[in-house]
DNA sequence: GTCTATATACAGATAGAC
DNA sequence: GTCTATCTGTATATAGAC
């Protein structure tokens, strides 16, 4: 509490094994799934034991949690802040690209969104994020579209950023994928085209 | 081989046992997981034991499989028929409406389709269909385009049917979202928006 | 902070009676 | 076609030494 140094790291340790715990599990359960994961193979992977993941997690599904977290964290307060529509659907594929791994995860694995704990909240998310997309005074078929919208961003993010399972190395006689600023304009004028379309 | 019943079901059974199995089977994965649901669990919930499953089948591995199957064998017909783009995805539509739950379980159970081992399968269909939604010559961002009109109408139509988890009971103060025709033409036209955005 | 050893539970699957 | 009983494997999790 005097020192200054009571947050850091161990110094022999450049980065935690907590951090590295994570990162390991986190690349097995987008692999293999939350469940067919165990821990052992998580501990096999680090070269320690299964015990020693006790040591920094209580559980599988706090360490779960603490991998799933951050990202429902950061949609939250997004979504709190309530931006115009433009700028909303510009900072839902930044979140995407800065959390790529995660959000794969909970996208294509519901199980591990329900070991989280996060199924309602992701829920209401979804929920909160559509009313937004859809303007006041929505009609059904602005929320279809609104649902449309998003999924066209997340299906189009991950092929572009070859996120698929088993995604193709390149589509043939191309240079590449747009990435960075070019996809983010690319996917937010395909979401709005999909929006203005009712 | 002679009465002209032999493929009969047992007179006293309406329903085969078989297909009760796999009704139950695909409630259970939809709902928890294919990995985090158990036999017992099938069993219970139908009345019967464990061991009488593997009388109907050789595996729970089996069970998925055939469960799985129908979806991705039609998904194949489809796409070898090679029909125009706009038949293309109007029959995308019909068999996301006809297989509606099995879809369901492979787009968020990643480990389903790995165990049942349609991996392979399902990605090499995924690109030809996005192939011929491309057309000749596409560029990178035709396939990026091509994916965010797949993605908008599995999301769209999502919403519409009200199969996603714990999905709103209706948006507020509105009539209900389209239906049949109408939905197919609204996704199919979404869809058609974002592919000629290029 | 990591280890060995172990407790406990439950999974998928099989044998054989009825 | 379904049952009881059981085998075998592996999972999560804990106790206690180092």
């Amino acid at each position: 509490m005097a020192s200054g140094m009571e947050h850091s790291r161990p110094a022999h340790d450049a980065v935690g094994t907590k951090e590295r715990i994570q990162q390991v599990a986190l690349e097995l359960f987008v692999l293999h799934g939350y469940e067919k994961t165990s821990l052992r193979e998580i501990a096999d992977r680090l070269g320690i034991t299964k015990a020693a993941l006790y040591y920094h997690y209580a559980s599988k599904q706090e360490l779960l949690k603490s991998i799933t977290q951050p990202l429902i964290d950061e949609f939250e307060v997004l979504v709190a802040s309530a931006p115009d529509r433009d700028t909303l659907l510009r900072s839902y594929v930044d979140v995407l690209s800065r959390h790529q791994a995660v959000f794969q995860l909970v996208a294509n694995d519901h199980a591990s969104l329900a070991a989280a704990e996060l199924v309602e909240r992701s829920v209401k998310l979804r929920r909160d994020i559509v009313r937004q997309l859809a303007g006041p005074r929505p009609r059904p078929v602005d929320y279809v579209l609104a649902s449309a919208a998003f999924g066209a961003i997340a299906q189009g993010f991950a092929v572009a950023r070859r996120v698929e399972p088993q995604a193709d190395p390149a589509p043939p006689g191309s240079a590449g994928y747009p990435e960075g600023e070019e996809l983010t304009e690319l996917l937010v004028a395909t979401a709005l085209r999909v929006l203005e379309q009712g």
